[in-house]
Order: C-alpha cells, then structure tokens, then sequence
DNA sequence: GACAAAACGGAGACTGTCTCCGTATATTCG
DNA sequence: CGAATATACGGAGACAGTCTCCGTTTTGTC
C-alpha cells in the first residue's frame, strides 16, 4: 500500500520490493489458510527471512490490515452510496450483510478485527471507524423514517454483523445462513 | 465427573487421584486465564506430568467439556423448568440469555463450543444436544401462541446467542450489553 | 510377597512467534 | 566513480506451547 516508511522517508528500493512481495504472499496464503497461517511461512513464500517480514509489519494485524485494505476501503465507499437508495431499511441490511460478509474473506478475519470495534488502538481502527461511520448514517435515515428503533445504536449493529461473519467461520452456520440470521435480526423474530 | 475409564473398568486408585487433581486445577486455571490457557501448567497446577494430563484429557475441549459439565447440565435443567412459565415469549428470552451468559464463564469458551453446535463430533455434543432440544420446546410453544414467526429454526437461536457470547468476550461487546443485543433480536429492530 | 496390568512423568520432538546482530545493499556526497 | 553512511536484509536461535514415547513406578490380585 503505502510504500512509505512510518517517518514519512520514502523506502529504500529494496524495502519498497520486499514490503509488496510480503504482501503478495499473504494475500495470497490468508486467502487458502486463513487469517491464523503462520507468518514464517508467509515470509517463505515471499522469498524473504522472517526478520525482514516483522520489520515491514510488526504485528499479524499490521499485516492482514494492509491485505484488507483496498477491499475494505471500497466496501465502505460502496456503502456510504447507499444512502441515496430507495429503502431506507433495505439499504442498511444490504449494507449490514456487505460488511458482514467481508469477513468472510479470510477465516477467522472477524476475530482479528473485533477488538477494533470495541474501541481498542488496532490496524483496523482507521477503515472500522468509517465503517461504523457509514452505519451511523444509513441507521440515522431508517429511524427517522420511524422503520428501526430509537434505542438502536450504530455500533450495535456493527458488532452484531460481525458477530454473525464469525458464527459463519466457525461452521456455527454456514455462509448461506448468513443472510438468514442477518433478516431475522433486522426483521425481528415476530 | 465420571471416574470410569472409556472402556467401563474402574480407575485404579491412584489414576482417579491424578484426574480429579487436573479437572479441579483446570477449573481454576481455566476461571483465571480463559479457555486458551497452557495445558502443561494446569497440569504442573495439578502436580502430575504432562502425559497424565493427556492420558485422561485427550483433547483440550475435552478437559473444557469435563470442567463445565455440571454446570451446564445444570443450565438445560433449568431451562427445561421454563415450560410452564407464563410468558412463552419471555421464557425463551431467558433461556437464551442464560445459554449466552453461560459461555462467559471462561474467556474464549464460546469459539471452543462453536463447532459442536454445527454438528461436528465434539466432548461438547451431549449437552449441546440437550440445549437445542430445550430451544425447540420453548420455540414450539413461543410459536403455537403467534409469539415468533414460523420459519425461525431452534439452530438460529443457539447459534445467535452462542456469537452474543462470543462477541461479549471478544470485547466486540461488553457484559452488560448482552441482555440488550439479545433483547433487540428477540423483540426486533422495528 | 510376587506378578501382571495400569498408570506415571518428564525428556524431547515439533511448530510457531519474534529478536538480535553480523552482513549486504542502496543512496549520498566529494 | 568510489568512498562513506544510512538503511535494510536474513537466518540462527531463544522462547512458549503441544503432544508423545517409553523406562520406571504404583496398584490390584492370587
């Protein structure tokens, strides 16, 4: 993504090469393994020791952040679209099953991301922000055309959704109950 | 709990020492530092080898299973007393608010359930079994008084208040939030 | 008390994480 | 271009957790 250091300095050319092998690498491993295959085999992959693979990422979320971050980026823009939709209530649920099953890219995404959401400093905290972000709008035009519940909050839903991306991963249900669940929770049971 | 070996012969003495000795450090160490904490210091806890341990747990879900049994045995008694509570709707409410908040007695217990409820083979399949039969009974009844729609599956249920707890714990949520997740399902967004 | 069956326990193989630092490569500057 | 310096590399290895194998010990039985 960036290409830049932290201080702002450009990368060396060699930094620069590595930093997109490692990511080409993982995207492509997180993608067959999930979200938890080991970091050192990444690193093998992208031709790289190890050592060279924590500089550029310090953490396994620094790492499955910058894999996610196009996608995320986009899914998040797709959805503040939406606030010009016809139904109210039908754009937050589509917008509410989008993100859900963005979490469904990698296996066991949702567990990595969901700290993010309580508020804890994280990698993700910049894309979740504007992910909540774009709840709050689409939430904010359902209730007050009287569609959802005054007491509902944004974030909320958000866990909600991702708490259903995981029961998805962890065969809980599976990906085609997703829509299901997500129905049952806007709809309500009665 | 059962001091009988696999195959129906009792323990020899010193072998159902060692494997109370474990259930109760695990108990502890379990309560302490959740469902992912290091087998070899329970055992080290327990004072036996790390073999020992494994002689009688195989699997860690199975010392888990072994650890919460009574508890959630406990859980499904009570919840099969909800059938003559008055209020079909409530009842359920309840029953699921008690199965989420269950899971909360050790961190990370909710993921170690997870695929049980998705049918797979598990130590965790007995009670699991009994907890959805529970849920089909007080479903049933919710449902013959046009309480909750007819299309809603037992297995949702589980499934959705198994995640609530999973998302309490993943700090996705806190402990206070799960009665009012759960309350904004079963009663709906609208 | 002796024999066989049952159980113990801990050394160690294995996997994954993460760091340290001697070596190599890029960039800058004279 | 050829130092000099900053930057980055990579892999050996420390560490933690899982799980097994097998020589030794304990228990139950006759």
């Amino acid at each position: 993504m960036s290409g830049i250091a932290a201080a702002g300095r450009p990368l060396r050319a060699d930094a620069r090469r590595n930093y997109d092998k490692i990511l080409a690498a993982a995207t492509e491993v997180f993608a067959e393994q999930g979200a938890h295959a080991s970091l050192d085999h990444i690193a093998d992959i992208a031709g790289v020791g190890p050592g060279t693979l924590y500089r550029h990422f310090p953490t396994r979320n620094d790492l499955i952040a910058a894999a996610i971050d196009t996608s995320w980026s986009d899914l998040a823009q797709r959805g503040s679209e939406l606030d010009d939709a016809a139904d109210p209530l039908t754009a937050l649920r589509d917008w509410l099953l989008g993100l859900a099953q963005h979490s469904g890219i990698y296996g066991g995404l949702a567990e990595c991301i969901a700290p993010a959401f309580a508020g804890e400093t994280s990698p993700f905290r910049p894309t979740c922000d504007s992910s909540v972000a774009v709840t709050e709008t689409l939430l904010a035009r359902a209730q007050a055309a009287g569609l959802i519940r005054q007491d509902v909050k944004a974030s909320d839903l958000v866990v909600i959704a991702n708490s259903l991306a995981w029961a998805t991963d962890h065969n809980g249900a599976s990906t085609r109950d997703l829509p299901r669940l997500l129905d049952l929770m806007v709809m309500g049971l009665a």
